[in-house]
DNA sequence: AAAAGTATGTGGTTAAAACCACGAAATTGA
DNA sequence: TCAATTTCGTGGTTTTAACCACATACTTTT
């Protein structure tokens, strides 16, 4: 149940269904490889992956794909665009067959639920997902604005395995991900990485990666 | 006074008596360049721009600036750091005299006043902020990842021109700004600027372009 | 287990952008 | 207003990564 989502956070049982009796929330079902946001739409509400895999992409005006962001269970998405409003620059598209829990913002965040115990819960929960999705931008920018194929990679590489608290690590990308992800050209980073593995900085089989850097963060 | 802030949108005059009276605010003057916050520091306070300029850029291992954002008078800075608890991974200039309001969140924030009248309507303030601040990254993200400088350049100039409802407006960036933004070297944006001037596409003189596209948006 | 399809690595070629150097133009400051 | 400094455009060179082609490895399906 998603009521121990980190999005009801301090959200005891009474209040959280004290909300949902409104009627905000729905669940719905999505295919993998289905469509679930397309660039353009409006929405007024977020979703919030109880099982599957989506991915947040963009296709610009040549039709290069753009991984935005890659949300797996757990995850939450869209909540940028209901709370702003302005329509989507970005398809979103399940990867795996998926279940989401729709939450409509408009209906939950309206005034006269301000008073609500759970309003100033849920709202403070809700800045601290988009605060933390803002980390993940600047990380992503940082990245990305790095000048070389090899800087890229060994700048996300780094970061994941500080995220996973190890040299050795699986990243969540193929190939082709991780390279749209580092904007870069699929080939080009397999050849930089079968470089950096010849020169003993190291090693990969598929998504598996193990660092040998002298890490002394 | 910043009582007009966005940031206390719905807040009541009274309102905003009691709650500056926890003393979590102070003003600071800040000369043009000396730095605010330097990577690595950890901050429980964000700031309101009053008057002047500030810069948030980045340094790379490689000495390289990366500007991620300019902030005039009006404008906010420091809130997701403040709010996430992560160490800075920029630093924050001043590139004019700055006046600073500094609010601290830890003391604004914290569960006692959870119940006070401003507390939701300051929570919710801050979420618009941070989730405007998330579309700016996707923004710029969207901006570098386009292949090619053209593509760059004419991404950002056409959201710039959208943005100031004019096919004729001033970018906020001298040239090596505008390229650190953009994520490319100075002289290849002048070399390219300059080729689109001589296609038709543009004119621009220093600061001031316009655009002579068949816009159809 | 054969076959079809997908993902990955690698060599060669080409196009693009970084890099370097320098002169012109604009701005600042005395 | 003249020198000093910064900003900007442009030509030439070099480096880099995109692009293309293809072989191999791995998956999935039947």
């Amino acid at each position: 149940m998603f009521l121990r989502h980190p999005i009801f956070d301090n959200v005891t049982n009474d209040e959280f269904d004290e909300m949902i009796s409104c009627g905000c929330v729905h669940i719905a079902n999505h295919e993998k490889g289905s469509m679930l946001l397309h660039t353009g739409d409006k929405t007024n509400q977020f979703g919030i992956v109880l099982s599957g895999e989506i991915y947040i992409e963009s296709i610009d005006l040549w039709g290069n794909r753009m991984i935005l962001h890659r949300i797996s269970s757990g995850g939450v998405f869209g909540e940028t665009y209901a709370l702003s409003g302005v329509p989507l620059m970005v398809d979103v598209t399940a990867t795996k067959d998926s279940k989401i829990a729709y939450v409509n913002l408009s209906e939950l965040l309206t005034d006269k639920n301000q008073q609500k115990l759970w309003y100033s819960k849920v709202v403070k929960n809700l800045l601290m997902l988009s605060v933390n999705k803002n980390l993940l931008w600047s990380e992503r920018v940082f990245f990305i604005s790095a000048k070389g194929i090899r800087s890229r990679v060994m700048n996300y590489l780094s970061a994941e395995s500080v995220r996973q608290k190890s040299t050795q690590f699986d990243v969540p990308f193929d190939r082709q991900q991780m390279a749209d992800y580092l904007n870069v050209e699929r080939s080009a980073l397999s050849k930089e990485l079968g470089r950096m593995q010849k020169e003993g900085i190291l090693t990969f089989k598929k998504r598996t990666f193990q660092l040998y850097c002298n890490d002394s963060d």
